[in-house]
DNA sequence: CAGAACTTTCAAAAAATATTGAAAGATTAG
DNA sequence: CTAATCTTTCAATATTTTTTGAAAGTTCTG
């Protein structure tokens, strides 16, 4: 296999893993066309490359950025901008890590934060009970891996991989 | 707030959850539902509390089933099959944080794997090391993070618990 | 300021996913 | 075995999500 074609088939993979992923196509294809390039690229070439549209390359390199998966980068004497992966795996796992709880677990808190105005006098008390529990509990478990992964962002690589070696001795 | 009112809200809220998630709305209605019913629940009576066609009860059901957060239940002298879901949220975490890594990271390692095989005589030797390099990179850690969670599965509750501790008082 | 070079937006179209419901398949009881 | 009861499948349909591309917006250059 030649290293154009090995690229080509890991940003076509990549793309049919990012459905698994609840990412789109497109999505997980830029991701991948940029980890594999050596040099930033321009949104045309990200464009041609992956034959999509000016508005998918924009709406898909926008998303990466937010998720701090890709950054635009500006070179000397040149009007376009460039956009650049990172390339650390620690630090795509973290990003990862820390994007992926403000966006999943934050709703939940909001819902069920709305749930604790129930006072139903007709209700059976023991389910009325059952309930409230429930609730508190999916409350406060969801805080607390919130909070976890919140940290994960401001953690160095050394006690990250620490962490992973202790889990992994078990 | 009405006991019954704020379970519907629950369930609506949750569905609406889903779509952040990459899980189908019904899906994560039917999981709330199951959820606060203090009582395991037919398919007949979660089709028609949901107002959703048999089929599609039945499938996500099963897929239910299939990522260990409801069981079915057979009551004594019923010919139906009742479900239940898993209410302890330290189990539903494990069941998530073990069976999501095994959606989405073994397909990972299958891609990385395929990619092994380059012998570009022709490209750029310092290009095709980058590749490489990357590629492996890629392979080591997601392997280790997907044995890490694999091993969460085993793991007891007090370990678990003892370890966000220890993390949260960094 | 005008024009060129890019980037962003957004309504319409296409593609991907989820849902329906009727029919086929099981399983149990008599 | 047959009927009754319940479960599963799947092709057609509906819904949701993604993509397109032209138009509007922005920023830089001279």
């Amino acid at each position: 296999m030649e290293l154009k074609e090995a690229k080509e088939q890991f940003i076509m993979s990549w793309g049919a893993l990012g459905s698994n992923w609840g990412v789109s196509k497109t999505m997980a294809q830029v991701h991948a066309l940029l980890m594999v390039s050596n040099a930033p690229l321009s949104a045309d070439e990200v464009m041609e490359q992956l034959n999509i549209s000016r508005g998918n390359a924009n709406m898909n390199l926008r998303a990466l950025i937010d998720w701090g998966l890709v950054e635009k980068i500006h070179k000397l004497g040149e009007r376009r901008e460039f956009f650049q992966a990172e390339k650390d795996m620690w630090k795509i796992a973290t990003r990862i890590a820390s994007e992926r709880p403000k966006r999943e677990l934050q709703p939940i808190l909001k819902v069920v934060d709305q749930m604790k105005e129930i006072e139903d006098k007709q209700a059976d008390k023991a389910e009325l009970d059952a309930f409230k529990k429930q609730m508190t509990e999916l409350e406060n478990f969801t805080g607390r891996v919130d909070r976890i992964f919140d940290r994960l962002d401001r953690a160095d690589e050394r006690w990250f991989t620490g962490l992973l070696t202790k889990i992994m001795k078990r």
